[in-house]
DNA sequence: CGGTATCCGTGGCGATACTG
DNA sequence: CAGTATCGCCACGGATACCG
Protein backbone atom coordinates (compact mmCIF):
# COMPACT_ATOMS: atom_id res chain seq x y z
CA UNK A 1 0.00 0.00 0.00
CA UNK A 2 1.02 3.42 -0.33
CA UNK A 3 1.45 4.18 3.57
CA UNK A 4 4.61 3.04 3.18
CA UNK A 5 5.32 6.32 1.11
CA UNK A 6 3.84 8.03 3.48
CA UNK A 7 6.24 7.29 6.17
CA UNK A 8 9.05 8.17 4.50
CA UNK A 9 7.32 11.97 3.92
CA UNK A 10 7.93 14.22 5.72
CA UNK A 11 5.31 16.29 5.19
CA UNK A 12 3.72 13.52 7.73
CA UNK A 13 4.09 12.73 10.94
CA UNK A 14 3.49 9.33 13.30
CA UNK A 15 0.31 10.50 14.40
CA UNK A 16 -1.16 11.74 10.94
CA UNK A 17 -0.23 8.41 9.32
CA UNK A 18 -1.69 6.54 12.53
CA UNK A 19 -5.02 8.52 12.43
CA UNK A 20 -5.59 8.11 8.79
CA UNK A 21 -5.04 4.04 9.26
CA UNK A 22 -7.88 4.30 11.99
CA UNK A 23 -10.07 6.02 10.11
CA UNK A 24 -9.44 4.57 6.60
CA UNK A 25 -9.91 1.64 8.45
CA UNK A 26 -13.65 2.31 9.80
CA UNK A 27 -14.65 3.72 6.38
CA UNK A 28 -13.70 0.59 4.82
CA UNK A 29 -15.40 -1.71 7.25
CA UNK A 30 -18.56 0.62 7.21
CA UNK A 31 -18.62 2.47 3.66
CA UNK A 32 -19.76 -0.60 1.75
CA UNK A 33 -23.16 0.35 -0.10
CA UNK A 34 -25.18 -2.30 1.89
CA UNK A 35 -23.59 -2.30 4.98
CA UNK A 36 -25.27 0.35 7.24
CA UNK A 37 -28.58 -1.36 6.15
CA UNK A 38 -27.39 -4.46 7.28
CA UNK A 39 -26.14 -3.64 10.33
CA UNK A 40 -29.80 -1.94 11.15
CA UNK A 41 -31.73 -5.10 10.76
CA UNK A 42 -29.25 -7.08 12.67
CA UNK A 43 -29.29 -4.70 15.41
CA UNK A 44 -33.34 -5.48 15.73
CA UNK A 45 -32.17 -9.06 16.21
CA UNK A 46 -30.99 -12.32 14.16
CA UNK A 47 -32.18 -12.38 10.40
CA UNK A 48 -31.85 -14.92 8.03
CA UNK A 49 -30.43 -14.74 4.43
CA UNK A 50 -33.50 -14.39 3.00
CA UNK A 51 -34.79 -12.28 5.43
CA UNK A 52 -32.38 -10.02 4.50
CA UNK A 53 -32.96 -9.46 0.91
CA UNK A 54 -36.45 -8.73 1.42
CA UNK A 55 -35.89 -6.24 3.91
CA UNK A 56 -33.14 -4.73 1.33
CA UNK A 57 -34.84 -4.38 -1.89
CA UNK A 58 -32.60 -3.74 -4.59
CA UNK A 59 -29.32 -5.94 -3.08
CA UNK A 60 -28.50 -8.81 -5.01
CA UNK A 61 -27.75 -12.34 -4.16
CA UNK A 62 -23.94 -11.86 -5.15
CA UNK A 63 -23.62 -8.39 -2.88
CA UNK A 64 -25.76 -9.69 0.06
CA UNK A 65 -23.69 -12.33 0.34
CA UNK A 66 -20.16 -10.49 -0.15
CA UNK A 67 -20.96 -7.93 2.24
CA UNK A 68 -22.16 -10.33 5.06
CA UNK A 69 -19.11 -12.02 4.28
CA UNK A 70 -16.67 -8.98 4.87
CA UNK A 71 -19.03 -7.82 7.80
CA UNK A 72 -18.63 -11.50 9.51
CA UNK A 73 -14.63 -11.25 8.37
CA UNK A 74 -14.45 -7.92 10.42
CA UNK A 75 -15.82 -9.35 13.00
CA UNK A 76 -19.15 -7.23 13.01
CA UNK A 77 -21.58 -9.96 13.01
CA UNK A 78 -21.88 -13.72 12.97
CA UNK A 79 -22.83 -16.46 11.16
CA UNK A 80 -24.84 -18.93 12.72
CA UNK A 81 -25.56 -22.31 10.75
CA UNK A 82 -28.66 -24.72 11.59
CA UNK A 83 -27.55 -27.90 10.40
CA UNK A 84 -31.33 -28.59 9.86
CA UNK A 85 -33.51 -29.34 6.38
CA UNK A 86 -34.17 -27.47 4.57
CA UNK A 87 -30.94 -25.69 5.69
CA UNK A 88 -31.56 -22.34 8.09
CA UNK A 89 -28.58 -19.73 8.28
CA UNK A 90 -29.11 -16.56 10.73
CA UNK A 91 -26.30 -13.54 11.05
CA UNK A 92 -26.89 -11.41 14.76
CA UNK A 93 -24.68 -8.79 15.27
CA UNK A 94 -22.19 -9.05 17.86
CA UNK A 95 -20.82 -6.84 20.41
CA UNK A 96 -17.94 -5.91 18.65
CA UNK A 97 -20.78 -4.44 16.10
CA UNK A 98 -22.71 -2.79 18.81
CA UNK A 99 -19.57 -0.81 19.31
CA UNK A 100 -20.61 1.22 16.02
CA UNK A 101 -23.05 2.96 17.04
CA UNK A 102 -21.43 5.96 18.83
CA UNK A 103 -20.39 6.42 14.93
CA UNK A 104 -23.49 6.00 13.43
CA UNK A 105 -24.79 8.64 15.50
CA UNK A 106 -21.95 10.74 14.80
CA UNK A 107 -22.74 10.87 11.00
CA UNK A 108 -26.54 11.02 11.96
CA UNK A 109 -25.63 14.26 13.38
CA UNK A 110 -23.58 15.36 10.72
CA UNK A 111 -25.86 14.54 8.09
CA UNK A 112 -28.87 16.07 9.15
CA UNK A 113 -26.89 19.15 8.45
CA UNK A 114 -25.36 18.02 5.60
CA UNK A 115 -28.37 16.98 3.88
CA UNK A 116 -29.93 20.39 5.19
CA UNK A 117 -27.25 22.31 3.18
CA UNK A 118 -27.55 20.59 -0.44
CA UNK A 119 -31.07 21.09 -0.37
CA UNK A 120 -30.75 24.42 0.21
CA UNK A 121 -27.35 24.87 -1.29
CA UNK A 122 -27.46 28.79 -1.94
CA UNK A 123 -30.19 29.39 1.31
CA UNK A 124 -29.03 31.42 4.26
CA UNK A 125 -27.03 29.53 7.20
CA UNK A 126 -29.17 27.67 9.52
CA UNK A 127 -30.12 28.68 13.12
CA UNK B 1 -33.24 5.93 -6.82
CA UNK B 2 -34.41 3.01 -4.27
CA UNK B 3 -35.61 4.97 -1.32
CA UNK B 4 -38.89 4.82 -2.91
CA UNK B 5 -38.72 1.01 -2.36
CA UNK B 6 -37.50 1.60 1.09
CA UNK B 7 -40.53 4.18 1.80
CA UNK B 8 -43.29 1.60 0.44
CA UNK B 9 -41.65 -1.42 2.57
CA UNK B 10 -43.82 -2.00 5.86
CA UNK B 11 -40.85 -2.93 7.03
CA UNK B 12 -39.65 0.68 7.71
CA UNK B 13 -40.52 3.26 9.19
CA UNK B 14 -40.18 7.12 8.38
CA UNK B 15 -37.75 7.35 11.19
CA UNK B 16 -35.00 5.10 9.45
CA UNK B 17 -35.11 5.69 6.28
CA UNK B 18 -34.02 9.53 7.65
CA UNK B 19 -31.54 7.83 9.44
CA UNK B 20 -30.44 5.70 6.58
CA UNK B 21 -30.53 9.02 4.14
CA UNK B 22 -28.32 11.13 6.82
CA UNK B 23 -25.82 8.46 7.34
CA UNK B 24 -25.65 7.99 3.33
CA UNK B 25 -24.97 11.38 3.07
CA UNK B 26 -21.82 11.60 5.24
CA UNK B 27 -20.48 8.66 3.70
CA UNK B 28 -20.75 9.82 0.41
CA UNK B 29 -18.97 13.30 1.52
CA UNK B 30 -15.87 11.64 3.03
CA UNK B 31 -16.13 8.31 2.18
CA UNK B 32 -13.82 9.22 -1.14
CA UNK B 33 -10.21 7.80 -1.55
CA UNK B 34 -8.49 10.81 -0.79
CA UNK B 35 -10.81 13.13 0.60
CA UNK B 36 -9.97 12.15 4.01
CA UNK B 37 -6.45 13.62 3.48
CA UNK B 38 -7.19 16.12 1.38
CA UNK B 39 -9.09 17.61 4.43
CA UNK B 40 -6.59 16.70 7.18
CA UNK B 41 -4.12 18.89 5.21
CA UNK B 42 -6.43 21.89 5.08
CA UNK B 43 -7.12 21.82 8.93
CA UNK B 44 -3.79 23.14 8.72
CA UNK B 45 -4.36 26.21 6.48
CA UNK B 46 -4.51 27.04 3.01
CA UNK B 47 -3.10 24.75 0.45
CA UNK B 48 -2.25 25.11 -3.15
CA UNK B 49 -2.94 22.87 -5.76
CA UNK B 50 0.66 20.62 -6.51
CA UNK B 51 1.15 21.80 -3.07
CA UNK B 52 -1.49 19.09 -2.23
CA UNK B 53 -0.36 17.08 -5.15
CA UNK B 54 3.41 16.95 -3.42
CA UNK B 55 1.40 16.36 0.08
CA UNK B 56 -0.57 13.01 -1.37
CA UNK B 57 1.69 10.86 -3.33
CA UNK B 58 -0.10 8.34 -5.52
CA UNK B 59 -2.76 10.55 -6.37
CA UNK B 60 -3.66 11.72 -9.89
CA UNK B 61 -3.99 15.04 -11.16
CA UNK B 62 -7.47 14.00 -12.19
CA UNK B 63 -8.53 12.61 -9.20
CA UNK B 64 -7.25 15.06 -6.92
CA UNK B 65 -9.63 17.53 -9.08
CA UNK B 66 -12.44 15.53 -9.33
CA UNK B 67 -11.96 14.62 -5.08
CA UNK B 68 -11.38 18.56 -4.39
CA UNK B 69 -14.41 19.62 -6.77
CA UNK B 70 -16.38 17.20 -5.01
CA UNK B 71 -15.62 18.60 -1.47
CA UNK B 72 -16.22 21.83 -2.92
CA UNK B 73 -19.66 20.76 -3.80
CA UNK B 74 -20.11 19.71 -0.93
CA UNK B 75 -19.48 23.23 1.12
CA UNK B 76 -16.47 21.41 2.95
CA UNK B 77 -13.96 23.38 1.54
CA UNK B 78 -13.44 26.64 -0.19
CA UNK B 79 -11.66 26.99 -4.04
CA UNK B 80 -9.81 30.91 -4.27
CA UNK B 81 -8.30 31.74 -7.53
CA UNK B 82 -5.86 34.51 -7.55
CA UNK B 83 -5.56 36.28 -11.01
CA UNK B 84 -2.25 36.14 -11.17
CA UNK B 85 0.42 35.40 -13.13
CA UNK B 86 1.61 32.61 -13.10
CA UNK B 87 -2.48 31.62 -11.42
CA UNK B 88 -2.16 30.70 -7.89
CA UNK B 89 -5.40 28.80 -6.66
CA UNK B 90 -5.50 27.67 -2.79
CA UNK B 91 -7.80 25.72 -0.49
CA UNK B 92 -9.23 26.18 2.20
CA UNK B 93 -11.40 24.04 4.53
CA UNK B 94 -14.31 26.20 5.18
CA UNK B 95 -16.18 26.32 8.86
CA UNK B 96 -18.43 23.91 7.74
CA UNK B 97 -16.03 21.25 6.85
CA UNK B 98 -14.61 22.00 10.37
CA UNK B 99 -17.77 20.05 11.48
CA UNK B 100 -16.24 17.06 10.51
CA UNK B 101 -13.88 16.77 13.40
CA UNK B 102 -16.13 15.16 15.49
CA UNK B 103 -17.03 12.31 13.22
CA UNK B 104 -13.10 11.69 12.58
CA UNK B 105 -12.85 11.56 16.18
CA UNK B 106 -15.38 9.04 16.26
CA UNK B 107 -14.01 6.81 13.75
CA UNK B 108 -10.61 7.36 15.13
CA UNK B 109 -11.42 6.12 18.57
CA UNK B 110 -13.26 2.94 16.69
CA UNK B 111 -10.52 2.40 13.95
CA UNK B 112 -8.13 1.98 17.07
CA UNK B 113 -10.01 -1.10 18.03
CA UNK B 114 -10.82 -1.96 14.55
CA UNK B 115 -7.62 -2.04 13.79
CA UNK B 116 -5.94 -3.82 17.21
CA UNK B 117 -8.88 -6.94 16.63
CA UNK B 118 -7.94 -7.00 12.55
CA UNK B 119 -4.55 -7.20 13.74
CA UNK B 120 -4.62 -10.23 15.93
CA UNK B 121 -7.24 -12.12 13.86
CA UNK B 122 -5.08 -12.80 11.20
CA UNK B 123 -1.30 -12.79 11.56
CA UNK B 124 -1.13 -12.03 8.39
CA UNK B 125 -1.41 -8.47 7.47
CA UNK B 126 -2.34 -7.96 3.71
CA UNK B 127 -1.88 -4.17 4.25
C1' DC C 1 0.87 26.96 -12.40
C1' DG C 2 -3.39 24.67 -12.42
C1' DG C 3 -5.91 22.54 -14.56
C1' DT C 4 -9.07 19.88 -18.89
C1' DA C 5 -9.62 16.22 -22.53
C1' DT C 6 -8.99 11.70 -24.05
C1' DC C 7 -7.85 6.92 -24.19
C1' DC C 8 -7.98 2.71 -21.94
C1' DG C 9 -7.49 -1.18 -18.43
C1' DT C 10 -9.41 -2.95 -14.20
C1' DG C 11 -12.90 -4.50 -11.28
C1' DG C 12 -17.35 -3.51 -8.96
C1' DC C 13 -21.65 -4.97 -9.52
C1' DG C 14 -26.07 -6.90 -11.63
C1' DA C 15 -28.32 -10.80 -14.05
C1' DT C 16 -28.70 -15.39 -14.83
C1' DA C 17 -28.05 -20.22 -14.15
C1' DC C 18 -26.81 -23.89 -11.26
C1' DT C 19 -25.93 -26.64 -6.49
C1' DG C 20 -26.07 -29.00 -1.68
C1' DC D 1 -33.24 -22.23 1.72
C1' DA D 2 -28.85 -20.34 1.12
C1' DG D 3 -25.86 -19.83 -1.38
C1' DT D 4 -21.75 -20.50 -5.73
C1' DA D 5 -20.30 -19.85 -10.65
C1' DT D 6 -20.07 -17.35 -14.71
C1' DC D 7 -20.76 -13.66 -18.04
C1' DG D 8 -20.90 -8.97 -19.26
C1' DC D 9 -21.50 -3.99 -18.72
C1' DC D 10 -19.78 0.29 -17.44
C1' DA D 11 -18.11 3.41 -14.02
C1' DC D 12 -13.83 4.34 -11.54
C1' DG D 13 -9.53 5.70 -11.92
C1' DG D 14 -4.48 5.88 -14.06
C1' DA D 15 -1.55 7.69 -17.92
C1' DT D 16 -0.77 10.84 -21.29
C1' DA D 17 -1.36 14.93 -23.94
C1' DC D 18 -2.93 19.48 -24.37
C1' DC D 19 -4.64 24.49 -22.82
C1' DG D 20 -5.23 29.49 -20.45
Amino acid sequence: MFLDELRTDPAYNEEDIDCYIHVSATIQAIGGRWKMLILWHLEEGARRYNELRRLIPGVSQKMLTQQLKELEQDGLIERKVYPETPPRVEYVMTDYGKTLEPIFNCMYDWGVIHRKRSGQQSAAETD
